[in-house]
Order: C-alpha cells, then structure tokens, then sequence
DNA sequence: GGTTTGTAGTTGCACTTGCAACTATATGCA
DNA sequence: TGCATATAGTTGCAAGTGCAACTACAAACC
C-alpha cells in the first residue's frame, strides 16, 4: 500500500478549514468570555445532555457524541457538576457508568449562551455565503464526516 | 443591533465543519505519533518558516500565518529551536524582535511528515469527495476565511 | 461457579495553553 | 528633544489536556 498523495485542491480544502474552523472558534470563544459566559467545549456536552432530556447521556455516548476523549470529558463534568449544571446518577443497568442529566441550571446556562454562540455562527457562516452555499457546504461536508454522527 | 439567529443549514455547516477537521485532526495526529514524530503544531510553524527561506520570519508573521497567539507561539520556538530545528536570529531592523531560520534539521523534520501529513489529507479529503466536489469545497471555505490569508 | 478478557470511568503526572503582567524597543506627537 | 502610547516578545501562574496506569464492573468462556 503506498503512501497516497494529495491534490492541490484537497491541501487547499484541507488548509481552508482548518482555517475557518479555528477563526471562528477563536472569535466566538471571545464573545463567550466578553459576556462572562463559559466557553464552548460547556455547551457542546451541555446541549448532548439537554437532548437527551430525562433519559440522559452516559459519558461515552458524550465522549463519542462531542469528541472529547473520555478522560477529559470526565474532568469536564466533574467541572459542571460543581457548578450545578449536570448532575451524575448511578447507573442502574450498568454498574461501571454515570448517567448524566442536566439541570434547571444547565438548561438556563444554555438558553444564555446560544445567542451569542448563534450569533457568532451566523455572521461567520451566512455572513460570505448566500444561502444556496450554505446548503452546499452543509452537504459536501457531509460527505466528509466519517462514521458515527447523529 | 440585533442578535442574528443562523439558519438551520448554517447550524448544519457549522457542526459539520468542526467535526470535519476535529476528526481528521486527531487522526493525522495518531498517525504522526505512531510513527514518532512531532505533532501538526510544529509542521505548521515549520512550513511557513521553510516558505519564508533565508528571509526568515518574524514572530509576529508566523502567529498571523498560523493562528497561534504569540505567547504559545513564543513557548513553541523554544521547544523548535531546543531541537535545533530553527534558529532565532536577532533582528538589524527590529530590536523587538526576533528572525526565524529553518535549519537543515528543520527542513528534514518536514519532509518526514508530510508523507503522513499528506496522505491524512488525501484520505480524509479525497476518500469521500469528487475531485470537482473537492474543488467546489475549497471554493467555498476560500469565501468564508476572513481577512490576512496568504 | 470461577477465570479471562473487555469496557466505563477516574486519577497522577507531565506537558501545553491561556491570561495577565512584564521588559524592551518603536512610533507618534507636543 | 521628551513624553505618551503602541507593538514584539517573554514569563509566572493557573487551568486544561494527553497518556498511561488504575479501579470497578460486565460479558464471554471454561
């Protein structure tokens, strides 16, 4: 098996994204911390946990939900949890795991940050793309995730 | 001033966007590191600084070039130019500041990784898009990066 | 049942990052 | 010139992250 090289036009793709990714993370990550609000790797768990509603998440499901490798989201939400956003319940079927519910807390956390955090998505997304772009980007990067989204 | 919520296809573009290169960032990552060599940090500083050649860099260009804010950028050379992959060399112009210098070390490091590097991208990129749908991507991720690329 | 192997989650340690304060030089302006 | 302000880069400290080892339970196998 040799070692596949990559077009111009893929480094480019590549470059690119990365690029936009960090740009815009690193701006909305300010406007998070200008309104005193937590930053975004909070909000990522807490919207999974939100969905999850009255069921909960276990923590790998979060793990493999947000991507954040099981040791640190561990220490995340050990984090939340002394903020009272989530909260850790013994897991009946499974022994080993946690259950991890959100809050009134929580819920309120989110309802707050969402507007700055939309914002910031609008204006770095809609901001230099017509909407017929938008659709289009959303779609090929689609094709782009590799495995387990949803 | 109101607060401009995104649309449903932004959001999508969004999340896409940074799972996208989350996941193919961890995984060049792994890769370089199983094959013991350093992390995707230093090929960046490394490349814009082999770009530059024996004009050099200033510091401050290749936090701009990178996205790395100086003080990380800063602590970065220091592990660089410990392994003799780049020089500091005060500059006549500027007594602020520094020069960055690949070394031949330097240039040899980046050659070992781009095969990774390179072949990441090609699986990440091009193992799941169209050469045109490439093309239209990198179009695309060309109108959303803001301000000083090159 | 008991033993092996796998998985969920936590923790200690080293390293990296962010933040704010600091030094040093440069630039603008009276 | 002399002073105020801005910029380049560094550093101390606190916080976050990766890694590997560890505990605890589960599942598979005998």
């Amino acid at each position: 098996m040799t070692t596949q090289r990559p077009s111009e036009n893929a480094i480019a793709a590549w470059t690119r994204l990365v690029r936009v990714s960090t740009q815009l993370h690193v701006k909305i990550e300010q406007s998070l911390k200008n309104q005193g609000l937590p930053p975004l790797s909070w909000y990522d768990v807490l919207i999974e946990v939100h969905r999850a509603g009255s069921e909960g998440l276990r923590q790998f499901e979060i793990s493999n939900k947000t991507l954040l490798p099981k040791h640190n989201l561990s220490r995340l939400i050990d984090r939340l949890e002394k903020e009272k956003l989530v909260r850790r319940q013994t897991c009946s079927e499974d022994g080993r795991g946690n259950l991890i519910l959100i809050t009134e807390e929580g819920t309120e956390v989110l309802k707050r940050m969402w507007p700055v955090y939309g914002s910031g998505i609008h204006e770095g997304i809609e901001g230099s793309l017509e909407p017929e772009e938008v659709l289009m980007l959303a779609e090929l990067l689609e094709k782009l995730t590799t495995g387990s989204r949803k």
